[in-house]
RNA sequence: GGGCGGAUAGCUCAGGUGGUAGAGCGCCACGUUCACAUCGUGGAUGUCGGGGGUUCGAGUCCCUCUCCGCCCACCA
């Protein structure tokens, strides 16, 4: 006998156990199934769950086991990725708390193996909590990025977009991280409000005593790189000005004042400072016009040899003030006022970035981006909901050239060597680059290799295909590509997304997912972004440790539907928590009864109207999961699984059933009994997408086999039995009426009741009246009825009149009535139903309405009414007898 | 500046093709009937953000306004 509760804990693990063992998430079981792939989205080797995963995870699981059941040769591809600033960060942190050597002084080849180790001991926590998720991956075919046949995969596609053009080293600005000093990409920028200010300095013109230019800033300390000033060519008030210099103060540097359409006449003063090397666009200002470009930063943004001595060393902060001070002091600050500007900041680093001129590797975007806006276009790869592909649009549309080098070291390293004097061989290894270097020499040399990594989604964009082995012909390339859809939220459209498209047309000559599922952000209780500063942060697997993976999972599931966001409240976990409960106990009252064995069992052929009724509801859930699941309503299909479960199965069949379970008739007991089986069994399968442990283990009860392996139902379309249903919905209506009117007199719950029937009515309650009929004690028991009597005449004092369909009940109270009250009750129902009659003539006698209004729409309201004032004619009828009898 | 999303019951939210609003939680009353108190039965609650339009009919379509959130670009 089982426990009153399901202990998650107690079984989860060894359930997850068996499958491996029974190696049910491997692909390539069925030869001859059609294949479905989902690839994981790799999370970050540092990374540990969050909820973000597990809504992620929890939606491909269930497509992936839905799948499965289905009958396809699923692979769901698992694996990480080496997130290279995040996991050097990690490791070079750890260094610095062991109070070791900086990764510089270590030297390339030992740090790289203690990052190695380091992911060999700590790396990989995550893989271990999707397994308590419940997540069906093949994790016999894990991969990371950076293993040996993905990080081949990097260096073909390296070599082959830069023999195609598309790959090319330049000098230009780029994002610069001060912290990690290295090169970042436009989206690993973050741009944040803050207050800052707007600083207004005089820059004295050159050969005219007494006056100044003023230009304004909010970076104070670049002036020291100034190398023009810009105004608008037809802005009166400079004119003539153009083509003077200025002296620009604290440097005594002479620099001209340029026209340029850039600077806007309204903004400020008109005039703007110019300082190329370090703003974007200054620097087109400073190329248009021939400006020097003056570097002053050094890599941690502290001023370098290019600057005045007194500021050499300074960080760019400290800079700022002694430039804001020294201009003060010689009566060269004008004004200064309160500025809100976007600061921009490393998304990792969390410091401040600064455009800095180097030479990085750049990716030709745009020509990647236009097969794969077109692909898009043509529906190729459709997003869901589709809105989010006017933001795919958008970005590719709009793209800029990919900086893909980074100046770490944990990452793949770029293939391209340089010869003594500069040149550069780009090959896949390092002999193809001494052969090229010996051809272009016409002799060996010596080549040093670039010393910088690539960005992480250089390698991350290749993961549909270059987790199935490619660049290798490999039999699950050709299997298992095209993927089928990719789950994944918002903010990685433009990071991956996009990018896996790219690479997925140019090197696969097709899209990589025909589908891409745009899930929410999980937020807290109060919506907002969970994060670590602010300490609102709920850990998933807390809520697997206190309601089990299942729990969470069904609540993921059916909040899946919401727009950006889910706000996670506990409260809504502890409900589905409840809701396995019931369908534990639903079970273990099925165990009780020997309602489990569904051998032999054909529900077409059952005969009992309850039966007959639940089989049929049991088919339009299935119908509904599936068209659900298949949708992506994940919310839909778990909807309608709690509702059918609870409401139908639950609170409905099972206490219809418990009459006919302790009776007398062993036909009908033997029949309900297997019925009561098969839909159990249903349930089961249905249900195992959502709450893969409980009902696996269930399953398990009276199976050997694993339910992860079953069939998902067939439809069987022929099984909905219309007349069936209205019979039990009219048992139901009846019951319903009877406990409301019940609880609305204050009869005590306990208290059986009598109730009678008018002997011209009793063709309306065949059930109720005939003490033979199967339905008659369910009846009974659930309207909690004594006995049932057939009047001649009218009902006699002390009756309640419910007005039931076609035909009136009497449940007789005799002296239990409170009059008062039962008048009040029929008034108040009274005002009900002439309110809903008042509706639908207003309709009615609407001539257009009737005139236009589809036929049955104006059916629908004629029959309305009807209904209603038949409704209202027993319920004065009613009011009258009670008067008259009182 | 460009774009996207949201505004529905006290709370969190569902409401593909327009026919007159639902769920869960919470709340109130009653209840220990032999699966389940992680439960059962019954109940109350909404000018569907404001305004206008199309339509016989609009939460649902169009326009507009207000407020909230987000993305991109810019910010001397």
């Amino acid at each position: 006998m089982l426990d009153k509760t399901f202990q998650p804990d107690a079984v989860e693990s060894e359930i997850y156990a068996l499958w491996e063992d029974a190696e049910a998430f491997a692909c390539g079981k069925r030869p001859d199934a059609k294949p479905y792939t989902i690839v994981i989205p790799p999370p970050n080797v540092t990374g540990s769950l969050h909820m973000g995963h597990a809504l992620n995870n929890t939606l491909q699981d269930i497509m992936a086991r839905f799948e499965r059941m289905r009958g396809k040769d699923v692979l769901w591809q698992p694996g990480m990725d080496h997130a290279g600033i995040a996991t050097q960060m990690v490791v070079e942190r750890q260094l610095a708390e062991e109070g070791n050597i900086g990764r510089r002084d270590m030297g390339r080849q030992a740090f790289l193996d203690r990052v190695w180790s380091w992911k060999e001991e700590s790396g990989g926590t995550i893989i271990n909590q999707l397994r308590r998720l419940g997540a069906s991956c093949d994790w016999s075919r894990e991969r990371f990025t950076m293993d040996e046949g993905l990080s081949r995969a990097v260096l073909k596609v390296f070599v082959e977009w830069y023999r195609d053009g598309l790959i090319y080293k330049d000098k230009r600005l780029v994002n610069w991280d001060p912290e990690f000093e290295s090169a970042i990409s436009d989206l690993e920028v973050d741009p944040r409000e803050t207050n800052g200010s707007m600083w207004h300095f005089r820059y004295p013109i050159v050969g005219e005593e007494g006056r100044y230019i003023v230009v304004a800033t909010t970076r104070p300390e670049t002036m020291l790189g100034d190398t023009g000033v810009a105004v608008h060519p037809d802005d009166d008030r400079y004119k003539d000005v153009i083509g003077k210099m200025v002296e620009l103060p604290l440097v005594g540097r002479h620099i001209p004042i340029v026209a340029d359409d850039y600077a806007d006449p309204e903004q400020g003063s008109g005039a703007v400072k110019i300082t190329p090397a370090h703003d974007f666009n200054d620097f087109d200002v400073g190329r248009r016009n021939d400006l020097e470009m003056i570097n002053i930063f050094t890599s941690k943004a502290a001023i370098n040899e290019n600057a005045p001595e007194k500021y050499q060393g300074m960080d760019r902060f400290a800079a700022r003030d002694a430039v804001v001070a020294d201009l003060d002091a010689l009566g060269l600050l004008e004004k200064v006022e309160d500025h809100v500007l976007a600061v921009p900041y490393g998304d990792r680093s969390n410091v401040v970035i600064e455009p800095w001129l180097t030479d990085q590797w750049y990716v030709d975007a745009e020509t990647l981006a236009k097969p794969a806006i077109e692909a898009v276009e043509r529906g190729e790869t459709v997003f869901v909901p589709r809105h989010w592909e006017n933001t795919y649009f958008e970005w590719l549309r709009n793209i800029q050239p990919w900086c893909i080098s980074r100046q770490l070291w944990w990452g793949h390293q770029i293939p391209a060597w340089y010869g003594p004097d500069g040149e550069v061989f780009v090959a896949e290894s390092e002999e193809d680059a001494q052969q090229q270097a010996a051809q272009h020499y016409g002799k060996a040399v010596e080549l040093t290799q670039d010393e910088d990594v690539l960005d992480t989604w250089f390698s991350s964009q290749l993961w549909p295909f270059s987790t199935l082995g490619w660049p290798e012909d490999t039999p699950e390339v050709d299997r298992y590509y095209q993927t089928d859809v990719l789950f994944t939220a918002f903010d990685i459209i433009f990071f991956w997304v996009a990018r896996m498209i790219m690479a997925g047309i140019y090197f696969k000559r097709e899209v990589p997912f025909h589908t891409v599922y745009i899930h929410a952000l999980v937020r807290d209780e109060q919506g907002q972004k969970m994060s670590k500063s602010k300490g609102n942060i709920v850990d998933p697997l807390d809520l697997v440790d206190q309601y089990g993976a299942d729990a969470l999972r069904f609540t993921l599931a059916a909040m899946a539907a919401q727009g950006r966001d889910i706000q996670l409240s506990t409260n809504r976990v502890e409900g589905y928590r409840n809701f396995g409960t019931k369908l534990w106990n639903a079970y273990r009252f099925c165990d009780m009864n020997e309602a489990l064995d569904a051998s032999g069992f054909d529900p077409s052929g059952c005969t009992q109207p309850v039966n007959r009724w639940i089989v049929g509801e049991t088919v339009s859930t299935l119908h509904a999961v599936t068209e659900g699941i298949e949708a992506y309503r994940f919310n839909d299909a778990a909807g309608g699984l709690y509702q059918f479960i609870w409401h139908n199965f639950c609170d409905w069949y099972l206490e219809f059933i418990k009459p006919l379970l302790n009776g007398d008739d062993e036909d009908v007991k033997a029949e309900t009994r297997q019925t009561t089986a098969w839909v159990m069994e249903q349930i089961l399968r249905l249900l195992h997408p959502f709450m893969p442990f409980m009902t696996e283990h269930l399953w398990r009860q009276t199976h050997d086999d694993l339910l992860i392996l079953q069939d998902w139902p067939k439809p069987e379309l022929g099984l909905a039995d219309a007349t069936a249903r209205t019979e039990i919905e009219s048992v139901i209506a009846l019951i319903s009426e009877i406990r409301t009117v019940r609880a609305e007199m204050n009869v005590p719950a306990g208290a059986k009741i009598l109730v009678a029937v008018r002997s011209g009515e009793v063709g309306a309650f065949p059930a109720l009246v005939d003490d033979a009929a199967v339905l008659n004690p369910v009846i009974k028991r659930l309207a909690r009825v004594e006995t049932v009597e057939t009047l001649d005449g009218d009902f006699p004092r002390g009756t309640v009149q419910v007005p039931v369909g076609e035909a009136t009940i009497g449940l007789l109270l005799a002296d239990v009535l409170d009059v008062d009250a039962e008048r009040a009750r029929l008034t108040k129902e009274i005002e009900k139903a002439t309110k809903e009659v008042e509706n639908v003539d207003k309709r009615l006698n609407n001539p257009s309405f009737v005139a236009k209004a589809p036929e049955h729409v104006v059916a629908e309201q004629r029959e309305r009414r009807e209904e209603y004032a038949q409704l209202i004619e027993k319920l004065k009828e009613a009011l009258k007898r009670l008067d008259d009898l009182s």
